[in-house]
This record gives structure tokens, sequence and C-alpha cells, in this order.
DNA sequence: TATGAATGAGCATTCATTCAT
DNA sequence: TATGAATGAATGCTCATTCAT
């Protein structure tokens, strides 16, 4: 649906407040009322949008766990698709990812205002933290295989896919977009070789 | 300033675009007209907001580096001071970190748009990166001394500063303040450990 | 023709104004554009709906009238065929009666502004007055057969039929919907004693 | 306060739906804006226009009853009170009295319904009901009065005031806006004696 | 004949900002 | 210094109507 890229590409670049049902429907190249057609509302567009991009890259990152590899290789892939992924999505994953207004709802409830929020949004919010879980699990299971196989450590798996995975957000969105973007390899190796060994002096083999 | 501290309030559990000037003037008992007395506008309170939370984190991490302790206690206190500080100040962490509508300006800004920013803008963004470059070399410091007296192996020690941070950053970020809050220790502990030790087999002394 | 009952339906449901053409032309499980080819537009719709309405109510009037009876019988019945046929047409009779936005018209223009109404509205107007006019002739010859026969009062039967039709409308529409309704043999023998008699001492023989 | 006063003319001349923010607003000369610091949506204008109409008469009606005079003259009184005073106002009593969309409410609500409405909404339809049978309550009143001295014949007293009402209320918006309006004493007049003698014959004295 | 797709013109409401006092 | 009052410019959303097929 070409009305989603459209809506994909204003709320990267002006973030889901910033973004006016005008700026969409002018991307898209229909009328807003078209717009309306085919979304109830505004916050449904982001919605979809969230949830084609999981759906997306869970896809493709299950194409890598099923591969034939060894667990550090396996890492290393992923690393080097996340980091690339988030930057042709950029926008989208940023989004998804910190968009104050939507995720508000998630980050900032006591646990007792939880019931603020429609049905409507409880399903968002579950379907969102489920595809974030399943997420998680594909990691998780790298580093078991990796600890299973002796490749990695003893450790709690779910542990380290958690700060793998805060490791390649944090950079992600730490870095500042005029910085010289270094090539994709040069990243994925300096962060793999963090995560992999540390920085503790003895530790590199 | 009353005014700055109401802001801050606001901004973290509205979020820059979700904060109106009718709440930033309630938190601060005073009238809308009297904010304008003291702010041009609702961007320059969020400019000072997020230049007071630097200015402040900057000096306290400053206080860790002087004292004498090894790099790794040093790495140690860095993350625990930091995770408590971005908790405690989550709102404003969050703003500066990642709040969309005014990183887009760095962000989302192709090398030749920079000229669409007002000076001032400019003057800003140049200040913020600043701070963010000073508050990256006080860790880089820290990596460099580790380096020099053997405690941590060889390495850039900018680059582990930056995935330090990045680690740091995206550890808050990703987790959903749902979460049963781990205590702060065990938290400090767990990302300091990843970060020394890393996730090979025999990385562990 | 269907859409018209369909139209009748919405319309008495929901009112002129807060109707939309999608839902009349759910109702009809036609298209909206399908709608178009018969009607040229919304007011077109209720135009022929009020039409319909009038037609059909005159019609049956007409029975009444021409039945063998006392003139205090067929005054009976007309209350009671009004009330019934005013419940079971509720909403368009409501909307006929006192819709604003389209008697606005009628009821709120000065007689200086009548020349803004097109010539088909204004037809439509004439048209609406004709047979309203028509319905209270029926009314009043009932009134002048009484008052000639004896059975009522001497007086300006044209006077008396419209107090009647006052009377009616102000009872059915001064009644509120949740009122557990009486049964219509109860309000037609209120109504009608009470215009029959009225309420002076020793007026009831 | 001005707002209301140009709110009740538009809404009078427009109806709650037709009438526009900006409409009300332009008659206020105010911007929008403005109107909201006072008004917190459209709806609430209407229902604090509809109260003071309410209110206003409530207190107009009470004088009459207080008042040392026959039953039948404190009827005629009334009859002509509420003639003129639903002339004066036509514009609110119309919207008040049948507004589609807000008596919609009301009218087209089936029992079970009842909950769809919003606290406030309940509060202000208990309001307006209670209103209307205090209103009722004095109609009432009066001809409990006439009953007793023996001016009006033994009947329901709260069928009366209800036949009552409903005459006038249908005699005032049966009748054209453009009909050569009759003076308000002939129109009394006939209202009045129609309801006292009733048409049979011989019950007029 | 029938309709899915598309839209222009609006509408209620909000908000940063200004200004007279 | 402090503020109540006022507003221009938006913004999300709706709806009668049109048109290509």
């Amino acid at each position: 649906m070409f009305i989603l890229e459209a809506a994909e590409r204003v709320f990267s670049q002006r973030g889901y407040d910033l973004a006016t049902m005008d700026e969409i429907a002018a991307e898209a190249q229909f009328s807003k009322a078209t717009i309306y057609r085919y979304f109830q509302s505004k916050r449904d567009i982001l919605t979809e949008t969230i949830l084609n991009f999981f759906e997306d890259a869970e896809r493709k990152l299950g194409h890598i766990l099923r591969k034939k590899a060894t667990a550090r290789q396996k890492l290393k892939d992923t690393t080097r698709f996340q980091l690339q992924y988030f930057q042709q999505k950029k926008n989208i994953s940023r989004v998804f990812l910190m968009e104050n207004s939507l995720m508000k709802a998630i980050f900032h409830m006591s646990p007792g205002e939880h019931n603020k929020l429609s049905n409507e949004e409880k399903q968002f919010l579950a379907d969102i933290m489920a595809r974030k879980e399943r997420f998680l699990k594909i990691m998780t299971e790298i580093m078991d295989e990796g600890i299973k196989n002796g490749e990695f450590r003893r450790m709690d798996p779910h542990d380290a896919a958690r700060i793998f995975e805060a490791m390649l957000h944090g950079f992600y969105f730490t870095k500042f977009k005029d910085e010289k973007e270094n090539s994709l390899d040069s990243e994925t190796d300096l962060i793999y070789k963090f995560f992999l060994h540390g920085i503790k002096k003895g530790s590199q083999s």
C-alpha cells in the first residue's frame, strides 16, 4: 500500500506528533479524505506502519538464525543486519523505538494507570510487546546455541540478548546523523568485537 | 529558576510536543505571560532545560573521574551513576536523548540542509554537541587510564567510550517502564560485567 | 422505491443533519453512487420523503372523512389515526414537522429574504404548504360538519382545526420517548375529551 | 455574557448542527479561540443557553402564579406570557424543544441505551427534564387551584396541564413564520377560549 | 445500471504567542 | 513584575458529491 510507505516516510522525518495528515496525504499524493478511506485514524496508520516494520524485520532475522553457521557468525550477521536495517528504515525504527507520544503510553504509565488505555490500545501495546519479545527470543537462541557449543561463556542467554540489543539500539540512536557514516562493515566490526571480548585485559585471546 | 524546574517536570512527563505552555505555566504557578517574560519561546525553555541537565550531569561525572580509584571502579561507579541519573531524570534524559521534534534538526538533516537552521539554532546544536563530546571525553579518559595501567586491553579508548555509552543508553531506553525495576545494583552489575568481559568463552578470567 | 424507504428510516433515526449519505446507502444496500443516480442531492431525498409521507397521510385521512359517522366520531377517529400515524412514522413526522435545517428556510425567513431561495426550493415549499393546507382543510370540513349538525358549538371551523392540530402535534412532540407509552386508546381519549369539553366547570354535560 | 447571547442568536437561526463555531465567534465578535476560553465545547454552549432560557422562563412564570387572581385569569396570563416568550426567544425555544441532534438523545433512545450517554450528558438531560417537570408543575398548580375553587371542572390537573402545554407548543411550532402574525392578544384569546370551553355545543355557558 | 475510489470544503478544537493593563 | 484576555494558524477528521470504469 502506497499510503503506508508515504506515511513511513513522513513519520520518519517528522515524528508522529509533528507529522500531519496533510503531509502524509501530500506525500502519498492523495487527498486527506482518501487516506481516511483506508485508515481510521492517524494512530491507526502508525500502528500499521510499526507492525509492518516488525513483521518484516522478524522474518529477515529468522533467515539468519536458520542458516548453518557458528553462533559467532550468526551474531555478527545479526549485528550487521540490524545496523543496516535500522539505517534503511531509520525513520520508522526511531518512531517505533522511542516515539514519545505513543510510547509514553508504555513507558510512562504506572501499572495502576493501565486501565486508562482503550482496549484497542491495549491490544496494540500487547502486540508490540509480544513482537519485541519474539525478537529478543531469536537473539536469545543464538546466545544459547553459542553457550552450548562452547563458543560463548556460561551466562544467562536472555541477559546477553538484552545487553546486545541495548548496545545496538544505543549505538544507532546515539550517533548523530551528520557523522560521516562509517562503513557498515567497520561499525559491525566495532560492535561485534566489543560485545564478544569486552574490554578487560587478557580477554582477547 | 523555578520555571525551568517546572518545565523539566512537564517535558519529562509529556514530552516536548505534548507539553503545552499552559501546563508548564500551571506547574510553575505562574501565568503564561509571565513565562514569556523569562523565555522567548517554548523551544527556548527546552534549550535551557537540556543545557541545565547536561551541566549538572557533567559536573557530577567529573567528581567520579577525579576520585582515587582503579579505572574499573570508576567505570562501575560511572555505570551506576548514569543509570541512576537517567532514572531520576528519566524524563528529561529521554527528551534530551531523542526528543524527535528537536533532535530532528540534528538527526534528520542532510549536510546540505544545515543552512535552514537559524543562527540561534545552530548555536544551540553546536553547544549540545560540544557538551556531548565533553561527556564522552570524560568516559574516554577513564578508558585511557585503564588501558595505560593495564586494567583494560589495548583498544581505541574513544571507541570504547562510545560503545559504553551506547550500551547504557540503549539499556535504559530499551526497558519497558512497567518491568519490575531491578535494583540499581543488579543492573549496574549486569552492564558492567558484560562490558568488561564480553561474551566469549575464556574471556572471563 | 427502496431508496426512499431506507432514507425514511435513516432520517427518522438520525435526523436530516446527522444522517449521512453513507448511512442511507448502507441502509438501502446500494452504493452511494447509485443513490446519486436516482436523486440529485441529499436535500432532494428529503423532499421526496416528505412528499411521500404527506401524500400517504392525506389519503388515509380522506378515508375517515368519507365514512358515514357523526362529526364527533370522525374527530375521535382522526385523533386516533394521527397519534398512531405519527407514532409509526415518528421519525419522519418529526423531520417533517420541525427539521430545522430544512424548515429553517420556511420558518426563519423574513419576507424579504424569500428571493434567496432557488426556484426549485420555492416550488418545494409551495408544495408543502399546499399539502399542509389541504390537510388542515380536511379537518376543517369535519369541524364544519359538526357545527352544522349541531354537534359542535358555533365557531370558526378553521380556527378549531388549527387548534386541534396544534394540540395533537404538541402532544406528540412534547412527550419524552422514554415515558411509558400510554395506550393509544387512553391517549386518544385524553386529547379528544379535552378538546371536546374544555376545562371549564359545567362544560361537561 | 455576550457570547451566550450571540450563541443564542446563531443557534436559533441555524440550529445546533448547522451552527458553526465560526459563526458563533463572528456573531460574538470574538475569535474562536476566545470562545473556547469560556466554554469547553459547542455542546457546552448549547447547554448553558438552554439552561439560561429555562431559568428565566421559570422565574417569570412564577410571578404570574403568585399574583392574586382567579385561576382563569392566571391561565390567560400564562397563555399570553408563553406565546410572547416563545415568540421573543423563538430561536432558542425551538432549539430546546425539538433540536434533533441533542434531543435525539432523549427522544430516540430505548431505555436500555441510556448508558451510552456520558455522565455529563446524563446530568444535563436530568437537569432539563427536572426543569421541564417544574415548569409543568407550575401549570398543574394553576389547574388545581381552579378545580378547587370551582372555576374548572373536576379533572386530573396534571393531564390538563400537559394538554395545555401541548396546545401552546403545538400552536407555536405549527404556525409558519411567514404568516401575518396575528396580534398576541387575538392568539391568546383563541387558545384560551378553546382550551376553556372545548368545542362541544352547549359547553359555552 | 452500478460502484469503488477520490476529493474539496468544512468543522470542532488546540496551542504558542501577544498585548493592554 | 505579573497577568487575564485574545487570537492566527493549525490539525485530525467528516461528508456530500463526482467520476472513471
